[in-house]
RNA sequence: GCCCCCAUCGUCUAGUGGCCUAGGACACACGGUUUUCAUCCGUGCAACAGGGAUUCGAAUUCCCUUGGGGGUACCA
């Protein structure tokens, strides 16, 4: 049985490249009936925090991600690590390094003068019994470095991008796998847990692809078998770079897209679709759906540059499919304005007519607000206002009639025809001034239907100003 | 600097040697419907980065160039 997982840090908010790539192995899972697991990467203890576990947490449950199993916690399997530890340097694959930061320093400054590449040029390897003495004896503190050996090509078959092969030389040295203090390094801590957790499949990012070869040498080292990898293209902004939250903002983070009323579903959707196309041309599906015919290799090579407007289509097209009192329930929490001032048909008929013009749920209030405020019209399209003073007036003396029945919106509407007929005037002609005089808006619903809403004081006050 | 990856319309992509005068979706523009928004429908705009090579034939294979990105921590 196959089995993926998703390894965040708490060292921020839920990423939007973290639930892709966690999107990506769940589907992986589902598709050939495996297991998803959820491990926290929490070994950074000065950059991991608790609110950060919760925030990611609870980001994967409302976009109804969710793993096998409980979540496994890095940070909470210390002596798991340290048996390998001991097992690697008693095999004589790791060493103790004494080299302190200053030494690296002047090392990686000779590098850079001589146009050398930069890494730790593995001093370590080579210690006298004398020099451990010595240091042993000044209480140097020291790192664990694997020993990478002599040079090699390490290779694997990578899902997504075929074979690949990066040298043992040109990944920085031996590389630490245990810090001075006993914390054991993200590199080591993954393998040792992939495996424990016996995981079949590391899908990730593609940042992670010199990481994937010193990962590799690990697991020669352990002596594991290696899991099979898949490297996934990343998300870029249209600057063409990685999308961040330091250079982004919080287009970054699932906060937002919670916050400001998307779907989980249409979320997840456009994250699949970023570097995914379901075989058929599909555009719309569920990710349980998407795991039925879903194929690792039909993932997209090249980065997928974020596009809001793509998000606010998949966003829409679900909207689309509720029914009134799903989209009702839906909008509620975004609600600032109290709608039960209007009769349930009148409610009805008002979302009903907005709901197409509806991106996200908090644009709600912008589709309605003008029912409630008195609000300015644009300086721009005051002069439509003006020409359009003898209709206002005309509709001003209909509506100001004695026992005129606001409540009958089709009514309305055919008076204000009554008013283009006779002043021989063409659509926007006379539905524009009304329309601005009474909204501020150059759009929205049907003007009687606006007008019945609106009700008898606020439409008189809002003509008179215009006349 | 060094290593690695990537390269089809503005964007996401289809395409694995002939079905490609390159298909779909988003966006955009225009038109129709609604005497006004949106919806819906229709039409249009728009791409194989460049150069070699292989081949009867190349978006598809190979090489080079260019461009972009990622990595290069006692971070993950």
């Amino acid at each position: 049985m196959i089995k993926t997982r998703i390894a965040p840090s708490p060292t921020g908010n839920l990423h939007l490249g973290t639930v892709r790539t966690a999107l990506y192995n769940q589907l992986l899972a589902k598709s050939l009936a495996g297991k998803f697991c959820f491990r926290l990467e929490d070994t950074d203890r000065t950059r991991s925090n608790e609110d950060f576990t919760k925030e990611i947490i609870e980001g994967f449950k409302w976009l109804n991600i969710d793993w096998d199993g409980d979540m496994v916690r890095q940070s909470e399997r210390g002596s798991h690590y340290q048996e390998y530890v001991d097992q690697l340097i008693a095999n004589s694959k790791a060493y103790k390094c004494y080299a302190n930061a200053e030494e690296l320093e002047e090392m990686r400054k000779a590098q850079r003068a001589k146009k050398l590449p930069e890494g730790y040029d593995n001093r370590g390897r080579k210690l006298s019994t004398e020099q451990i003495k010595q240091y042993e004896s000044d209480e140097r503190k020291f790192v664990i470095r694997l020993n990478l050996g002599i040079d090699r090509n390490i290779e694997w078959n990578d899902v997504v991008r075929g074979p690949m092969s990066i040298n043992t030389k040109d990944i920085g040295g031996d590389p630490i796998i245990q810090k001075f203090d006993g914390q054991v390094l993200y590199n080591f801590a993954v393998v040792v847990d992939d495996h424990a957790m016996e995981m079949t499949h590391v899908f990730r990012g593609e940042d992670h692809l010199t990481n994937t070869a010193k990962q590799i040498a690990i697991y020669q080292a352990l002596d594991f078998q290696q899991p099979i990898f898949g490297h996934l293209p990343l998300i870029f902004t249209k600057d063409k770079q990685k999308l961040s939250k330091r250079k982004h903002g919080d287009i970054a983070g699932v906060d937002k897209y919670r916050k400001e009323g998307y779907l989980p579903e249409a979320l997840v959707n456009y994250l699949i679709a970023t570097s995914y196309s379901a075989i058929d041309d599909t555009e719309i599906y569920s990710l349980d759906e998407s795991a039925k015919t879903f194929d690792p290799h039909r993932i997209s090579k090249s980065p997928a540059i974020y596009d809001i407007a793509k998000l606010n289509w998949f966003n829409r097209e679900y909207i689309s499919k509720f029914s009134h009192d799903e989209l009702m329930a839906h909008l509620k929490p975004y609600l600032k304005y109290d709608l039960s001032v209007f009769t349930e048909t009148q409610q009805t008929d008002l979302i009903d007519a907005i709901r197409g013009n509806l991106n996200k749920f908090d644009e709600i209030n912008n589709n309605v607000s003008y029912f409630f405020d008195d609000e300015e019209i644009e300086e721009k399209q005051i002069k439509f206002v003006d020409e359009g003073k003898p209709v206002l007036n005309k509709l001003l003396d209909v509506l100001s009639a004695d026992g005129f029945d606001f409540s009958n919106a089709s009514q309305i509407k055919e008076e204000i025809n009554k008013i283009g007929e006779e002043l021989g005037l063409k659509a926007k002609q006379l539905f524009w001034p009304i329309r601005l005089a009474l909204s501020s808006r150059s759009h929205g619903p049907d003007l009687g239907f606006v007008i019945s809403l609106l009700g008898k004081d606020k439409s008189l006050a809002r003509l008179s100003k215009h006349v």
